[in-house]
DNA sequence: CATCGAATCGGACTACAGTCCGCTTATGTC
DNA sequence: GACATAAGCGGACTGTAGTCCGATTCGATG
């Protein structure tokens, strides 16, 4: 058989893409998250605006795209980078670790995250990287010692607070970022640690 | 001086008010929250868009009207209601008996509470019931030894996997509602023991 | 290079959230 | 009971999310 005719993405289709998510950065910097429609992204990059919806979904979907690369990164240092985010490490400090990990990729850009996670109902969920994440913690917490059914919901339940939403709304209530990392990490250590 | 002019709410407008949340509550239970417009819950409710809007803000507000009752009774338990959901338990204790009550309240009607939560962005934060709900969890935990910034965070750290939107997803994920309450509880008091 | 099938494009279109302001109606007073 | 005042009403209006399908462009093939 000759090569099996491999779906490429077309030419136009890549460059429009491209258009797309650097009209996307460039008004997200320039004018806050919440201030872009996607009518005026599609205006910006010079396309139509069912290109952007076909493409990228929604709102939720173009910011995921963006953030795309920041995200891989954190995935590939859980997965064989050095520990104790990367294996090797107890599953206390693992999850410690990713706690500070994930932070950190929030703080990065934390408008950008909330978007991706609830410019539609359940949005967050359904990102395929929330399940990595997920995954993760619940097989920490297995090792730890948890059964499967309540590794998953405690695994839930470390992942909730870490949501761009709860953190901004706790930064407005007065709180300080360095008090929330600690907090934070020190949830993950009790819960992970199991008592 | 005579009496201050006490401004009571006219009659009118608190018969529209009942008009609006009898049609709310009869739409939401026949097709569903998220399939019901506003515009449709003026209409079915006999008065202009206008005054749902005025006096309920947005879709979010008039779902917090509808369960304002079922929670101002949770909230009463845990004032003054017997132990361990009201005073008098051991912090631990209170803390389970809140995480099963609030879910209680939130298994009642998760459409309706997944709505007051999430129909605008932070709407969640915004209602005095959190700021309540979180209040009580920080004390329990400044009880049980934690200092001040840290209880706040934890508070924020058990109150969030409470989320109806999180709730949902689970369950369309095929987790048991016995399950979620099992580790849920188990959440809250591995929290507040602190090891 | 000409042709063909299919993937992609783009903007008109629908429906909904939320605002605004001239009109109506209730309430308290004389 | 009539009046003055302010609160409340309602629907027209604006802007955005998201859909849809006829027109266009791509890339492979002979």
């Amino acid at each position: 058989m000759g090569p099996p005719h491999p779906p490429r993405e077309r030419a136009d289709a890549a460059r429009n893409r491209r258009k797309v998510l650097d009209a996307a950065a460039a008004l997200f910097a320039e004018r806050g998250v919440d201030a872009v429609s996607l009518d005026l992204v599609a205006a910006e990059a010079g396309v139509g605006k069912g290109t952007v919806f076909r493409r990228f979904g929604d709102k939720s979907g173009l910011a995921a795209a963006l953030l795309d690369e920041r995200e891989q990164q954190l995935q590939r240092a859980i997965l064989c980078g050095p520990p104790p985010l990367g294996p090797g490490a107890p599953p206390v400090a693992r999850a410690a670790a990713f706690t500070r990990g994930y932070l950190d990729y929030v703080f990065d850009n934390p408008e950008l995250v909330r978007m991706s996670e609830t410019a539609s109902p359940g949005a967050r969920f359904r990102i395929g990287a929330f399940r990595f994440w997920h995954q993760h913690l619940a097989v920490l917490l297995g090792e730890a010692g948890e059964p499967a059914a309540r590794a998953s919901v405690l695994a839930h339940a470390l992942l909730a607070p870490l949501a761009a939403e709860h953190l901004l709304a706790q930064l407005a209530a007065g709180a300080q970022r360095a008090d929330l990392v600690d907090g934070l990490v020190r949830h993950a250590e009790l819960v992970v640690a199991g008592c």
